[in-house]
DNA sequence: AAAGGTCTCCGCCAGC
DNA sequence: ATGCTGGCGGAGACCT
């Protein structure tokens, strides 16, 4: 491993967003060598002349410039201003540099639209807040997402709407720790280590109480109900009384996801509570979730989760480390 | 651990 | 025309 490899830099500038910048902060930059491993070093970088003035209006004055780009590991650009504000050259030739010598390049929110200008995102997969979706399929040659909480496409990261920066930051944790501990750093965050479904189940939706709408409810809900007797795609369109074909496009479109997906979602959240409450043996566990077989579950867990029943188990049943 | 069988997705297109 | 529907089939994911 590289040096500085552990080291996270995060790159703000003037008007600053204050929820983003905290993110990395918060979860990188606090010290938490009581769980046992050398954590990451931190340090805020300003792209700009600092002190700078956040877009709350209280002003900042950061530790370091955009030469400290160069030793890290991690370089994180939160949610910037205005995305019509163009990124300066020098912060283009900083990204462009750490990129190529390796680093990971993450932004939050509306910071994908620096690594846009950059050109780091050409070709790639990449999502931003909802809202600005549109925009940055007009500014690059991405492949915008805007269903996902998070992307990862190589060693580019890019993340929804403000909190799903959490969600991304924890999912590198997990990459450089292991799943143990971004769950107790998730837990110190009263997070949830890994939420299920997108974003799209926070994009504003003009009809909401829709007649079709409040079926699908009641189609997802019976759904929940049955997971233990092994519903299938088709079980969801003969109960739904319409095509597969059809159902596979409504579940797109209200919940952002396939039927498969949301029904292996379910599973998953079904096992975790069974899991994190009870005792009882994993092919037990497996059974009621609707898995059709404890060694089906933890491959599931291992693609989602990515850790195992037993160890979530382990992680989660009663007592874990303190929030 | 690999392979064969099944399930699911999605583009295409025609029908209402 | 417009928009939703659903059958088909290949590709690929997934399960056993």
């Amino acid at each position: 491993m590289p040096t500085g490899a552990r080291t996270v830099a995060a790159v703000i500038g003037e008007g600053a967003l204050t929820f983003d910048l905290a993110v990395p902060c918060e979860v990188f930059g606090l010290d938490r060598s009581d769980l046992g491993v050398d954590w990451y070093r931190f340090l805020l970088v300003s792209a700009d002349p600092s002190p700078i003035t956040t877009s709350t209006g209280f002003r900042l004055d950061t530790p370091h410039r955009l030469d400290a780009l160069a030793g890290a590991g991690t370089v994180v650009v939160p949610g910037w201003c205005d995305p019509e504000v163009r990124p300066s050259a020098a912060l283009v030739a900083a990204l462009t540099a750490a990129h190529r010598a390796g680093a990971r390049i993450v932004s939050l929110c509306t910071g994908a639209f620096v690594l846009a200008d950059a050109g780091l995102l050409d070709g790639r997969r990449a999502t931003t807040h909802w809202m600005y979706a549109e925009r940055l399929r007009a500014r690059c040659a991405a492949r915008v997402d805007p269903a996902a909480l998070y992307v990862q496409d190589g060693n580019v990261f890019t993340s929804a709407g403000t909190a799903a920066g959490i969600d991304l930051c924890l999912h590198l944790v997990r990459l450089d720790y292991g799943a143990e501990i971004a769950n107790a750093v998730a837990r110190r965050l009263v997070m949830p280590p890994f939420r299920e479904g997108g974003q799209a189940q926070y994009i504003d939706r003009p009809l909401p109480l829709d007649p079709a709408d409040r079926a699908f409810g009641d189609l997802l809900r019976w759904a929940v109900d049955h997971l233990s007797e092994g519903v299938t795609v088709d079980d969801l369109a003969r109960r739904a009384a319409m095509s597969t074909r059809t159902l596979g496009r409504r579940f797109q479109g209200t919940v952002g996801q396939s039927p498969s997906e949301w029904l292996l979602g379910e599973r998953v959240r079904l096992a975790q509570r069974i899991l994190e409450t009870t005792g009882v043996p994993l092919e037990v566990v497996a059974a009621r979730a609707g898995f059709g077989s404890a060694a089906t579950m933890r491959s599931v867990f291992a693609r989602r989760l990515r850790t195992s029943p037993r160890a979530y188990r382990r992680t989660f049943r009663a007592g874990g480390p303190a929030g």
